[in-house]
DNA sequence: TACTTCACTGCAAACCTTTGCAGGATCACC
DNA sequence: GGTGATCCTGCAAAGGTTTGCAGTGAAGTA
């Protein structure tokens, strides 16, 4: 009927006009029934419907964000794709945002906290909100940041904003009381990057923790959360005399297991390591790492859903543009705590004291590093936290 | 000067009109302040400038995309976003594809070749090309959907499109060569998904050289590309007699081990196995894996790159539309192949005939599941082709 | 029959930017 | 002084969609 268009489908951009003109109507009524299909006529919607899949219609986004102000786009900032803590996160969030007509925009900073804050600026215009993942920038900018664009911060507590945490406090303390029921009561915390607020929450509850188990606990760090930041410190920890650590994530547990290993230092006869995150690599190695599985899956399912929520109470910009829109709008500043969970695997084993004597325990002493003066008391701490 | 929006920075949107209005120039000045600096006053440009980043103007890329047609986005579909192949690939790709002042939208498949033609579809007008990396779906669905939006495909080759390939032909011939060298003659190949063209390829340049190289290749698969994928095959391999395996990927290999390790078979002592990809997860492993290292960082710049400059000399729809499209545009065709390396490590070790005689060779004679009938010249191979 | 209500559809403005065209100013040159 | 060239800027249309408003016709009510 039209022009000859139909053998060279989709050759040529297909409008909603050419799907007006094919089934008889105006424009606007095929717009509704896209957009507002329970205003149009049934039977007329049909029709539409026949048509626009016959010419192979597809709305343009681009005209539609254009007049509604809402692109359908989030999108989220990593610090490093290739870590594998991120993927599972990406590919929720990603599938998560699919089902709900979104797309999702991925963008690496490199650890930069300077990058982090010009692809917010970037896609600002471009999204109708981010996730900022694991940020390194501070919380100050990141609330001034939030005023540009809905933000949703995951791995990060910034007070009036919306955030998804993991809850690696319960984790690191359940790594702990795992540690101190083994027998080891010198025990290491490997820190992770600075500006890191997991790494914060660990410091905070693996010291209680230890502290309410009776065990000694020695902080090193900040380091890289990278392998090579794990493997670097493995003389630290093997001079620091502890027969346990509890790492920032695998990746800075896998790395000082090697390192600890180049040394000829066993694992986990001689020192006990665990991780944090469970990333699919953790049931690889050899040994198999005992880790914290944090709910990265469900972090990026969760972030989306917190974003889209708060975003669809505040259609920002277009229309209704004019005041009001700094304060009037009731942002959704929930902030979610996930679960973690203590996954025992075999780079954990009995502590010195708990060990059946198997190196002569007279040798070298109950412990060659322990001034043995102003100790802890160590009695009965084992089973005194199991519960 | 302008209404009270000097305050309120961003909290509503700053077009191009209020830049105008602040400068004092009418908005098609601005316009080309930002798109076309040259045809615009030097004073006037600076003047337009500071107001624009005074009032923290970022143009409306929507706006912009309609009507250029050219939206400054790329899509990227992947099969697996949580295979640790394809990390280095996106974080490359985006990479490059921000220097350039494109965004990359990632879209997961879960392996599922529906999920990748809808995606195409979903895609096809909010992008100005799509990369197909790795994709499931058949030859002629890409080229009918490269009619639709821009392709350019990774690890497939599709005539007539420009494609980005990794020469893992060579690095399969490199493995096997390896082995042969080694002394082994008995060697298995560990296969992909039949869908896969790298799969196609290893198989047809594996088999050319073990039968250049005087050995006997097993075909094994077709399996999933996965940890699991490969420690399924573990008891078949053992009773195969193999010496060796090339497996189609780093997690195949590093699950087939693990099968291996729990049937009480040692790697590389009893076998040597060989993985594809060099996945950052390889040199962790113990024992750490022998591997054909990929450029995946390389191949998703490349990609990016011959998609941008594919898409630069055809700028589809909008204005100049109508007749022509289809087959006036000129479009790169460029294949290119990416070379590979082999990654000796400690997966490999000397063949049953190299081996300095540690289990007496006459214990269970020279290989107990070859018939030794009518067998395979076995004569001077390993050197023969170590040239 | 007259009036109201309702369901549906068309009209046209608006979103923000780009860009072909034309007009104005300035300058050089004859 | 006239002519032309050059440089800069403004005008206005265009791109595809949404949406408030108004109009149409039919059904329901008094």
């Amino acid at each position: 009927m039209t022009a000859a268009t139909s053998d060279e489908r989709a050759a040529v951009p297909v409008t909603i006009r050419d799907v007006a003109r094919a089934s008889g109507v105006h424009i606007s009524t095929v717009s509704r029934t896209f957009s507002a299909p329970h205003l149009v006529n049934p039977e007329t919607r049909v029709r539409v419907l026949a048509c626009a899949e016959d010419l192979g219609y597809r709305p343009n986004r681009a005209a539609r964000a254009l007049i509604t102000g809402r692109t359908h786009n989030i999108g989220l900032i990593i610090a490093d794709i290739a870590n594998p803590f991120f993927p599972p996160l990406i590919k929720a969030a990603e599938s998560q945002a699919r089902h709900r007509d979104y797309h999702v925009f991925v963008a690496d900073t490199n650890e930069d906290p300077t990058a982090e804050e010009e692809l917010v600026h970037a896609l600002a215009k471009q999204v109708d909100g981010v996730l900022l993942c694991s940020p390194r920038m501070s919380n100050s900018l990141i609330e001034q940041l939030s005023r540009e664009v809905p933000l949703v911060v995951v791995n990060r507590q910034v007070t009036g904003l919306p955030c998804v945490l993991m809850d690696v406090g319960q984790g690191a303390r359940a790594a702990i009381e795992h540690l101190i029921g083994l027998g080891h009561h010198r025990i290491a915390l490997l820190g992770g990057p600075r500006s890191s607020w997991t790494n914060r929450e660990m410091r905070r509850a693996a010291a209680t923790a230890a502290r309410a188990g009776g065990a000694e606990l020695t902080m090193l760090g900040p380091n890289a959360p990278t392998e090579t930041g794990g493997s670097a410190v493995a003389e630290q920890v093997r001079r620091s005399g502890v027969s346990a650590v509890l790492a920032y994530n695998d990746l800075m547990a896998i790395g000082l297991i090697e390192g600890l290993d180049a040394l000829g230092v066993r694992v986990p006869q001689e020192v006990s390591v665990v991780g944090v995150d469970d990333i699919a690599l953790s049931r690889l190695t050899r040994p198999k790492l005992t880790t914290v599985a944090t709910p990265t899956a469900a972090a990026g399912r969760t972030a989306v859903d917190m974003l889209l929520q708060q975003d669809i109470e505040s259609p920002r910009g277009a229309r209704g543009l004019g005041a009001g829109t700094a304060l009037g709008v009731r942002r959704t500043t929930a902030q979610v705590m996930l679960q973690t969970d203590l996954v025992i695997r075999d780079s954990t084993g009995p502590g010195p004291r708990a060990r059946p004597a198997r190196p002569p325990a007279a040798s070298l002493g109950p412990d060659p590093h322990c001034p043995a003066g102003p100790g802890i008391p160590t009695a009965a701490t084992g089973d005194a936290v199991a519960s």
